[in-house]
Formats: structure tokens, C-alpha cells, sequence
DNA sequence: GCGAAGTGTTACCGTCGGTAACGTCTGCGG
DNA sequence: CCGCAGACGTTACCGACGGTAACACTTCGC
């Protein structure tokens, strides 16, 4: 617009992307998830083929859309999991983080873990991938616990995995219900995990240095 | 009024029913979750208006194909959850009860779990019923579990809708990968499960203690 | 035979995702 | 100053699909 020089027209398309990503943000806000493409042009100001020229499909909008707070989300699991120090803390501090983050805009909850992913029938989306993040961060720190306390970190996979869909659904239904407080809930689900590594741990054969198996360190 | 009430008439008619359900099932076996209603209407041999006739909507149709497969499922995991004495076995079994439902057919479990769901913008789906019967038939195991030991049967619905949430994930990863046997799985699962419950059982008043550290021992 | 009711059809509508084709403003090189 | 390249925006349309109206054929009780 103004005597902007030359913002480089490869980054003057970035930030009307950015716009457009915000209105139809704020559309799918306020209208539900199964926003028309019309609707959703019309919160941006403008009509269909100029999002078509943006994005490739409503797949791909939607998509990006859903990206941009997967990433915020992914982001604030990783310092989650990073920042603590005491295993416990860290499970806590996850779950805490992802509850509240549902709690802040259910809508939008639902929206990214239910139509997003699948609105592109066949394709990888964006939301698969971040949720694959997550659940890598998550594996990978329960790998790192098991192979500290010198246990074979072969089911890291699974219970990492496990995790995050414990808390995916719990927190799903807590939506609806809030029947109680977020701290609670936390609380029930650290204990439920903790105590599910714990018994693990205490109860495991602890031959110092036996991994059972050539298994290598988890991907 | 109406007065001829045929006493076979209401038979053929659910019989007739079951036949285009049976119809929609093949074809979505086939062809995936987003087959049109003109697909779905010709793999019954029939045209689009017979299948209204039969189902309100799309929607309509879409969960009577699940709501079979669904209570197909709770069937065998009530009996699972029935079959079982020792705790351990009963966690077992329904790990593998699900797990093998759902590698029996996984574009029918995508469908029921991904789209079905989703079909229906508001409306509460028959799959929505199915998996809040699921949760409801682990949480009362659960909470009976907990007053068995003389516990506070509070926590019981977060960890069975948990438990739930873990097995869909796992499961639904499982699919693609399938780096692992069901068997294995299952035990991984079984693991961290029994052993949550059985370090909150026994650790009553929560003992805290670093998994690295020398934790004491337990049980 | 005749209406009622069920089964089936064709032909259509409205909506929506997606696209082609056109107009307009801007800035650049001649 | 002219013209042209190209991004931004539009209108008008297509095709697919969910859903429905209207009509035709069989069956059965009266």
C-alpha cells in the first residue's frame, strides 16, 4: 500500500495468506465447522477463485488452517515437555497444556481433531501430521524414561501413543460434560499414567543393561 | 384410520431394510466412506428415492451401517468385560476383543470412527451412543474395581473413557503400521494399564519418587 | 373392478466445490 | 506517454451430489 518499498512480492503473498487464514478462522468460529467456501471468501472480503488462487482446495484451506494452532499446540507440548524436569511434572505439565488449549476454543477442538482430517479423504493432512508430532514427542520421551531406568524401550511406541489418545478422548468428552474442574482431571490423569510407569518400572526385570534384544533406541 | 395392520408387512419392511444395509456395507467396503447415494442405492439394485424412504438421509443411512457394526462391538466387549474373573484377563481381553474387531475390517472402522461421526453436523450419531456405551461399560468395571479395593470410585469415569481413548489411537495407528502383532500389542497395552491400576491400588497414599531414582519397591 | 399401499422409476431442484473467462489497477521498460 | 506483464478481483458457469416430486406397476382386501 503505502511506500512500503518493496515488501518482496513472494512475502506480500505470505501475509495475505495470513489474512485470509484469519478470517476463515474467524468463520469457522462462529459459523461451525462446515462453513461454505462463499462464506468463508465473504469474511475474507472477497470471492471463491481468489482463495482457489491461494490455496488449492478446501481441503487444503481448511488444512492450513488447522495447521497454524496444531503448530501453536505442538509448540507449547514441547516446551511442556521440556521444562519439567521430574517425570511426573512433565506428564503433568502435558496434560495440562493440552487441556487447557482444548478448553480455550472447543469449537475450534472440534473442528481440527474431527472435520479436518477428514475432509481430505485419501491425503495426509496436516492435523494426521501433527498429531503424529505430538505423539512422536510424546513416544520419545517415554523411550528416553524407559531407557534411563534400563528397560526395553520396544513398547515406547505404544504406550506414548496411548497417552496421547487417553487424553484425546477424556478431553473430548470433558467438553461437553466439565462435570470437573481441569485441575482434577489433570490430576486423574497423571496419577492414571504415573502410576502406570511406575508399576512398570518397579515391577520389571532390572538386569542393569538389558535391553531385551538387539532392539536399538526407538526411531 | 390405518386399520391394515399386516402383520408381515412390518417384517418385510425391516427385512428389506437389513438387505439395503447389507448393500451399503459392501459398497463402502468397497469403495470407501464417501460413496454417493447413487452408488450406494445401485449396489442395492435400486435407485436413489427407495433408500428415503427407508432412511431419513445420507446421514441416516450412514449410521444404521455403523450402529450394526457398533453394537456388533459392545456385544463382544460386554461379554469380554463379563467373561473374565481376574482383572488382568478382563483388561486382556478387551484389548484384544477391539483390536481384533478392528483388524478385521479397517476401512469399516475408519468409516465408524472417522466419518460417520462427522456426517452429522449436530446430531448425536448412533456411533456417539456406541462409543459412550463402550466407555460406559469400562467405567462401571472400573469404578467396581475401585470399591473393591476400598478406593474413591471418583476417578473412575476419567480413567475408563481414558483407557477407551488409548486403545482407539493405538489401535488406529496399528492399522497403518502394523509394526508390531496384535498379540504383542495387546500385551503392551494390558501392561500399562494393569499396572496404573495396580500402582494407584497399592499406593493409596501417593508415594513420590523418581523413576531414575531407586524407587522403592512396591507390591 | 377398485382404491390403498408398497415398490420402483425418471426427471428435476438447490447447494456447493471448483474453474474459465473477463475486467482492473499497478509498475515497469521502450 | 504508451503498452504490456501480471497480480487482484469479479461474474458466470460446470459437474457432482444430496434430496424430492411426480408418476407407473404390482399386490391385496373389499
Amino acid at each position: 500500500m503505502t511506500a512500503t518499498a518493496r515488501p518482496g512480492r513472494e512475502a506480500a503473498r505470505a501475509a495475505r495468506r495470513a489474512e485470509l487464514l484469519d478470517a476463515a478462522d474467524r468463520a469457522i468460529r462462529r459459523d461451525g465447522p462446515e462453513v461454505s467456501m462463499e462464506t468463508l471468501a465473504a469474511e475474507a472480503g472477497i470471492t471463491k477463485p481468489v482463495l482457489y488462487r491461494h490455496f488449492t482446495d478446501r481441503g487444503g484451506l481448511l488444512d492450513a488452517v488447522a495447521e497454524r494452532h496444531a503448530r501453536r499446540l505442538t509448540d507449547e507440548l514441547r516446551t511442556a515437555l521440556s521444562e519439567q524436569r521430574h517425570p511426573r511434572e512433565r506428564i503433568r505439565s502435558v496434560m495440562a497444556t493440552y487441556l487447557t488449549f482444548l478448553e480455550r476454543d472447543p469449537n475450534l477442538h472440534r473442528f481440527v481433531t474431527r472435520v479436518a482430517p477428514s475432509e481430505r479423504p485419501g491425503a495426509r493432512s496436516a492435523i494426521d501430521d501433527a498429531l503424529t508430532v505430538v505423539c512422536d514427542q510424546v513416544v520419545a520421551a517415554v523411550a528416553r524414561e524407559l531407557t534411563g531406568a534400563r528397560l526395553d524401550p520396544g513398547p515406547a511406541t505404544t504406550w506414548g501413543i496411548g497417552m496421547v489418545g487417553m487424553v484425546q478422548l477424556v478431553g473430548d468428552r470433558w467438553i461437553d460434560t466439565h462435570d470437573v474442574t481441569r485441575e482434577v482431571l489433570v490430576e486423574r490423569l497423571t496419577d492414571l499414567i504415573w502410576n502406570g510407569f511406575r508399576g512398570i518400572v518397579v515391577s520389571a526385570p532390572r538386569a542393569r543393561g538389558d535391553l531385551r534384544g538387539p532392539a536399538g533406541p526407538v526411531s
